[in-house]
DNA sequence: AAAATAGTTCATAAATTTACGATAGAATCA
DNA sequence: TGATTCTATCGTAAATTTATGAACTATTTT
């Protein structure tokens, strides 16, 4: 933002902002559905599937994670990222919320 | 973004992301939910309701109507914004083709 | 025709995002 | 222990986004 902009807004719309946020970026996309059809997949495995560098990879993962879109466990050296089904089902419920009232209820 | 990324994506993935970017923003997310109430309204009535300058408001509404969510039509000095409803429902069509993959059909 | 009104577009500044290579850290292997 | 593997983080550069005021355009109104 520019020139501040920390004004202050319905909450609800900002949960929706941050989750639209986050799936706004075509290679988040595609990391997105990545994980969810490897079930648990680690960075290395995504750096493999698209053409980005290895740090560029593991900060998308990391906005995801800190969006609430993603979970992480560690093994060995390796993470192993998978989906947060509580904030996925949390993120379609906002949309339908808001979109519903769109589609005149 | 940097360094050109100027990749190409699953097109499907790229409509989402560019209708997910034009959500992603609180006050854009306020400025639909006004004209969604509202059915119809002008640029000046919005500026009225939120605290942004009218050329910010402006350009949120031009974006807007970039992405396709709103239409607009002018009257005498006015330009009076809506809702695309066609291009409401593709956008729930997309979200929900992508989330159900997410939670497993 | 001049003034008022409503909106768009331009130039800009500041903040943020995106991407990368390099480096650092943690766990495993030889 | 030293090398290897995998990831995260740092420093950075470039691009983009966000927001503003000023200038411009078009349409009324006086």
């Amino acid at each position: 933002m520019a020139r501040y902009c920390k004004q202050r807004f319905d909450p609800e719309n900002e949960k929706l902002a941050l989750f639209a946020n986050s799936i706004s970026h075509p290679a988040r996309l595609e990391i997105i559905k990545i994980i969810s059809d490897k079930k648990e997949c680690t960075c290395g495995e995504i750096v493999n599937l698209l053409p980005f560098s290895q740090s560029t990879v593991s900060q998308h993962l990391s906005e995801l994670k800190i969006s609430g879109i993603l979970e992480s466990r560690s093994e060995g050296t390796k993470s192993l990222y998978s989906l947060n089904q509580d904030s996925v089902d949390e993120f379609v419920f906002y949309y339908n919320t808001f979109f519903k009232k769109l589609m005149g209820l």
